[in-house]
DNA sequence: CGCCGAGTTGAACTGAATCAAGAAACGTGG
DNA sequence: CCACGTTTCTTGATTCAGTTCAACTCGGCG
């Protein structure tokens, strides 16, 4: 089944059985999408949440003087969104892009009500996935204020090795906020260190 | 009465009448805070989200080269709590500073779910404020991503013209993420300019 | 085969950090 | 309420991390 990834993640964390979750999934739509594809692009309103089945998305945004800066990248079993778009009913600031062939779940706004009518322990369910992304956020703020062009991309291979291998690094860097030219010496001088060692 | 922003806040949100919300607020502290008291400090678990009802709080990290990283200022009727802390039962990595004497509720963890039970509406309220907290963050990431020094003490007079007159520079540049020099400079240039104009 | 985007490298530049010193503002205790 | 020490703010000189611009290589794809 198509959405099988979705509903392990679901039932894992509601304990509630398979069939059930299946059946609520059942108006949901999956899309295929090839790469470089959009989900999203900026001045849209967003419509859904992603929950990435296969594949890689990135969301990113693209500033005045036409620089882009990846706010996420969602490999499988990811929900990506734009929360503020969805939530506050705004034209969205963000792109969603899938940066390989991949399979999304394309989940409508108001599934979330739905569900937690369905299923009350979903309410505290979503409250988690809130308290996450908060989590997350400001981690990431952490890093951006402290942390060296270094330290930040030795953070990121720690908690993302396996997307570092499937994105470029003009990508890598622009979710780190340096340029590629500068992440490329930073490997370098790592490769340097890493060999003295 | 002591809790009253609290109270007007809460009702106003949640169109429930006050004295009822009052009555629901009955086990909640306040507390009277001298200038430079902590709420929180860093490896303790964070037990209370504050309310505040009168002054102003800062919440802030130190890194290992002991800077100063300002995350938030929480003037009247902000709530500051964190919430990685009270969530996911850890440490705080945060300190929690009355910046100038205040009052504040503290509103225990499980006040949430309590008045989840009582105000089935509250539910949705608190997630408003969980999708508030995270546009805030994602803004911020967005400005600590594109923006130089100048163009992020603009966006910071912009959003919070009050707060500048509050606390001290030093501190506004930690929440900039630049040092209270530059800050000083950026200030001279605008001056400058401005004066020019 | 030829092209284009990604990555690397070098040289010059620049915004911001660092270090240092002096002036002003603040607050604390006597 | 004054006096003292501490913190904050400013300014200058210097340094440095990271950017910019430009040239060249490489690998994949049409």
């Amino acid at each position: 089944m198509e959405k099988q990834n979705l509903i392990n993640f679901l039932s894992k964390n509601l304990d509630f059985n398979e069939d059930k979750i299946s059946l609520l999934l059942e108006d949901c739509q999956v899309k295929n999408l090839k790469k470089h594809e959009f989900l999203l692009q900026e001045s849209e309103f967003c419509q859904f949440t992603f929950f990435v089945e296969k594949g890689l998305l990135r969301q990113y945004s693209i500033d005045e003087k036409g620089k882009e800066h990846t706010i996420l990248f969602a490999p499988e079993n990811w929900l990506v969104s734009d929360r503020e778009s969805v939530y506050f009913n705004q034209p969205s600031s963000y792109f969603i892009q899938a940066q390989e062939e991949s399979d999304v779940v394309m989940i409508g706004n108001n599934f979330f009500e739905i569900l937690s009518e369905k299923i009350p322990e979903f309410t505290s369910f979503n409250n988690k996935l809130l308290h996450n992304h908060i989590r997350h956020l400001q981690n990431r703020i952490n890093m951006l204020l402290s942390a060296s062009a270094e330290d930040r991309y030795l953070q990121f291979i720690e908690m993302y090795p396996d997307i570092l291998l499937r994105v470029p690094q003009i990508m890598v860097a622009s979710y780190l906020g340096i340029t590629p030219e500068s992440l490329s010496r930073v490997r370098k001088e790592l490769a340097k260190k890493n060999f003295k060692n």
